[in-house]
DNA sequence: CTAGGAACTTAGGACCTACTGA
DNA sequence: TCAGTAGGTCCTAAGTTCCTAG
């Protein structure tokens, strides 16, 4: 019988637990709350038109929340000063509203002033109070950051309440300079196991619910009010929960690698269909295997910043090429992607799929979708019977993976500069031996002699040397990482045990490659991965 | 099917700290 | 000794995916 990966996977997942439950036990202390707002001092003002005017708490925790980002350029941005000053009026009392009209009359500056002071007397103070101040955080990462799971104790990722304060968002966000609002208890919901103790609410408070959901992995969540999304309170990357998660992540990219050959054919293939969806899936497949596009999901319009995915591509995204620096049916790519990041690239493409896009922009307008007939649902369900466990995102992680893997193996050779030691090695082994050359006695002495006269420059020459190939690695690694942000690809994209083995085969201790963290979230990796593995 | 909700991963930037080189 | 920087941590926004109700 053939038991394929994924089947391994399931076993291993279903000896623990049955369908979809996640942990037996859950015990926490709930989420740490962030602390009261206490009110400007008395000779701290704000002004209004320039006469002085003392605003109700309500109203001048908002005013901070400004004043303390003035420095900031956004502050000056239309949509974020609309957007403050309607949030923040909603605060005021009766009294205030009425006086308080237009934005541009407000005067923050001493409370700006105020807050430059703070900020800057946080950072004089003493080592003593720095270690007091530090103790105290401590204390509440006790109390506050450890949970208990199935008896185990496990850190938690995110056990603070976000306080209150401006959203910001990313790139052109519609709803920037809206008030995210503090969180009260009553909004919380707690989950933990029955039999576990429940954690205290704040003196005084209660939370909006309790609950023993054991097949979510969530300690406490809350609805926030900018776009009524769900925060969630959960486990630390190097719980065994998440880390097991994240091993089965990379074993499905394990199992994409197998089959990858195959669904290549098919979309290929699928490329010549009469089928307008098929073709269109087809076309977005190739993008997102060849050149890592995140699927895409469609947005709500004006309730996010305009950023788009391969499956909401539009026709103002792709231009076409004929001919382009010499390739043939080159697209060029231009738009925003994840966190309004601009994905720009020129891409030769194979003929079908060039012919195919301009047939996907006929008759449409440059905001028009480009697959319109298609869906990261419809992109799915279509993957997932390809293979079980495969969505659009696995391309991603596969592709990273084998990617440093292949990198890896080429830049190994170069590594082994000794390859005159390797071929003395084959020499040895094959007896390929000869007699010492007649001269070489007198002529190693005379070496040697020269050896010792020179031995010192070449000792200052060395150092410089050392010094100047430290800076022209340095200069190039600077360069190429001017805009690459190596953390991410190493946190969620490569297989760890790629990273591991290689560190084994080339004798590189671990912690030249992972910090502490990245090791901790590793832990899985570090303990079970082998020279030998591969991806 | 479609929309919206829920749960979870992925992501960049702010801030903090330890190190380095003048 | 001190400024500037690199790297780490924290924070939370912004994605993907799956599920459910209509």
């Amino acid at each position: 019988m053939h038991v394929s990966l994924l089947d391994v996977l399931r076993i291993k997942m279903e000896e623990k637990y049955e369908d979809g439950v996640k942990w037996k036990s859950l015990e926490h202390n709930g989420p740490y709350f962030p602390p009261e707002y206490q009110p400007l001092p008395d000779d701290v003002h704000f002004y209004y038109d320039g006469k002085k005017m003392k605003l109700s708490a309500a109203a001048e925790e908002v005013a901070l929340f400004f004043a303390q980002m003035l420095d900031h350029e956004y502050t000056t941005k239309k949509v974020f000063r609309e957007n403050f000053f309607k949030d923040w009026r909603k605060e005021m009392s009766p009294e205030e509203k009425s006086v308080i009209k237009d934005l541009d009359k407000c005067d923050f500056s001493e409370i700006h002033a105020m807050h430059k002071a703070r900020v800057e007397a946080r950072k004089n103070l003493s080592k003593e109070e720095k270690q007091t101040l530090k103790e105290a955080n401590q204390k509440i990462v006790e109390e506050f950051g450890y949970c208990l799971l199935d008896h185990h104790k496990e850190r938690i990722g995110n056990f603070k309440i976000e306080p209150p304060g401006l959203f910001r968002g990313r790139g052109e966000h519609p709803k920037q300079g809206m008030l995210k609002k503090r969180i009260q208890p009553e909004e919380v919901i707690i989950n933990c196991s029955k039999d576990a103790r429940i954690p205290d609410p704040p003196p005084g408070h209660h939370w909006k619910e309790v609950r023993h959901d054991n097949t979510v992995t969530w300690l406490a969540s809350w609805t926030e009010n900018i776009q009524g999304a769900i925060k969630y309170i959960m486990l630390n990357a190097n719980s065994k929960l998440k880390g097991e998660k994240d091993w089965e992540k990379y074993e499905i990219a394990r199992k994409l690698k197998s089959c990858v050959d195959d669904i290549r054919d098919t979309y290929l293939r699928d490329l010549k269909s009469k089928e307008m969806v098929t073709r269109q899936r087809a076309v977005a497949l190739y993008f997102i295997d060849k050149l890592a596009l995140r699927a895409g999901n469609e947005k709500e319009e004006g309730e996010t910043a305009d950023t788009v995915g391969c499956c909401s591509l539009r026709v103002e995204h792709i231009t076409l090429h004929e001919q382009l620096d010499g390739s043939k049916c080159v697209v060029e790519f231009d738009f925003l992607g994840k966190d309004s990041i601009r994905y720009y690239n020129k891409v030769p493409v194979i003929s079908k799929v060039f012919k195919s896009l301009k047939r996907f922009m006929d008759n449409k307008e440059p905001g028009d979708e480009l697959f319109d007939r298609l869906n990261t649902s419809l992109l799915n369900k279509h993957l997932s019977s390809l293979m079980p466990g495969l969505t659009a995102k696995v391309f991603r992680t596969y592709n990273a993976s084998i990617t440093l893997q292949q990198q890896l193996k080429e830049l190994t050779n170069k590594k082994l500069l000794s390859y005159n030691r390797a071929n003395r090695a084959v020499a040895i082994l094959c007896n390929h031996q000869r007699a010492p050359p007649k001269t070489f006695e007198q002529s190693m002495a005379n070496l040697q002699a020269k050896v010792s006269l020179v031995e010192r420059k070449k000792a200052a020459v060395k150092r410089c040397e050392e010094q100047l190939l430290k800076m022209e690695v340095q200069a190039t690694d600077r360069e190429e990482n001017k805009q690459i942000a190596l953390g991410t690809s190493k946190l969620n994209y490569l297989d760890p045990r790629i990273s591991v083995a290689w560190c084994k085969n080339m004798d590189v201790p671990i912690e030249k490659i992972y910090n502490k963290t990245q090791r901790e979230k590793f832990a899985w990796a570090i303990d079970m991965t082998e020279a030998d593995f591969e991806f």
